[in-house]
DNA sequence: CGGCCAGTTGATCTATTTCAAACAAGGTGG
DNA sequence: CCACCTTGTTTGAAATAGATCAACTGGCCG
């Protein structure tokens, strides 16, 4: 036996959460998994250039970003438990051009690519919600497109935190209206496009409306519908499958 | 014969650009293919909320944008011929959130899903094609990402110019360091989240340091090797695979 | 001719940046 | 235990990129 036949892996956790997949699929998910590996905060998981490996992310929180020539970077994605950490992991010889590195200590579990494809070549299930993740996470990053182009600082923050909270609340990771958040405001300003100095002063702002509130790591929300209101957040895009 | 068996279809065109593609699998994907649908500019390809078709785009230049609750929108993908208009339609029952305009007249060719589908499994090579195209198509929306957060007016419109000047020169419409962009100054806007005014402001700018010019629909680039500079523009992110 | 659309230009206003300083928490070495 | 450093956050004052509002231009079409 591999792995708690129950599927004590945060990919097949995720998966449950909007697809039904009988016990042969997730067995033979789990037949692909190797043992995770153990990164620590700030350590590289992959680098800009490199053909990347099939990590799954088992725990903890990672960053995928841009190094951009002027020295600072741009985050592009959040990667949380259950989330592939890089897509193009698929075609053996792509080469990416994202960068991810923890934002915490992380377990990260590489999969077998030639087992995995052929999984997603025999399984029609688990290709299907597979696909369905590479479509959320494009959605995802569509609404960061919209994040970065159409909202202020105080909207932005809001409508990420709103994100956060939705993600996390799928995986079991939400007490009572408060979140555990472990980014820096810097790495809030590499999200969201914005200098770190203004990342608290918006931070401080959105304090004071009432809807919500942090103290690091945590971030605690007071009036959820006026605050996706305020943010214009609409979790449809998170949400593409009814569920099960 | 349901086409030219060289391919006179973009999608294939677009496939060769960066696959060997042999004639079998040219033909088992015109067999999937339907007949191409014309639409005049400004018309809705796809509503946001839709269960999407499978359309390639032909010819043309579609918009792929999300509507926002305060009227305005943010375009988030430029699609030309060879493209696919929305990969969602892939999972039959899924719905989307981006819609999608046409910038100009467009041909639309729809391919039957399930067949497509069937295409995917059995044939490595398309299958590997069509997820480069995905990866391809995620890389510009991260490119497109860090135009918005970390770019300024000027940087961002020379850095999109840029990138249509290299997607264009692979579908084999550049002449001369000239090409032809539809896109009004109100779309550009949508596009870099800027407002139109400044948009104009922004061009006008850009003329005078003399790198490029533009007067609709033509944009002419003069010194591209600076341009790229300036901009920050590498290709690398559209060129995953090596030519063949 | 009149009207509409796309682009330009000017003047003012505002969100965010920049630069600078200060503070708190935690860790380390004396 | 204290001095000291680093990292993350806060606050202030000045500077700037881009927004807003408004007016004007030049096609183009009926």
């Amino acid at each position: 036996m591999t792995e708690e036949s129950s599927g004590d892996c945060a990919l097949v956790r995720r998966l449950r959460s909007y697809m039904d997949i009988n016990p042969d699929e997730v067995a033979a998910l789990l037949s692909a998994a190797r043992p995770p590996l153990a990164f620590e905060a700030r350590e590289e998981l992959i680098r800009s250039g490199d053909s990347p490996p099939l990590f799954f992310l088992e725990r903890g929180w990672a960053l995928r970003y841009l190094p951009m020539n002027s020295g600072d970077q741009q985050i592009v994605q959040i990667i949380l438990p259950g989330d592939i950490v890089d897509g193009a992991a698929f075609l053996p010889e792509a080469r990416t051009v994202a960068a991810v590195r923890c934002a915490t200590s992380v377990l990260a579990r590489p999969f077998d690519p030639a087992a995995f494809r052929a999984l997603i070549r025999d399984f029609p299930t688990l290709a299907k919600a597979f696909w369905l993740g590479v479509m959320l996470d494009e959605n995802m990053l569509l609404e960061h497109i919209a994040r970065l182009g159409r909202r202020n600082s105080a909207e932005a923050l809001a409508h990420l935190m709103l994100e956060l909270h939705h993600r996390l609340g799928r995986i079991g990771e939400v007490q009572d209206d408060s979140i555990t958040m472990p980014l820096s405001q810097n790495d809030i300003g590499d999200l969201l496009g914005i200098t770190p100095v203004h990342v608290s002063r918006t931070f401080t702002a959105l304090r004071q409306t009432g809807l919500m509130d942090m103290d690091r790591p945590s971030v605690r929300f007071f009036d959820i519908p006026r605050l996706k209101r305020f943010a214009g957040f609409d979790p449809a895009y998170l949400d593409i499958m009814p569920a099960p």
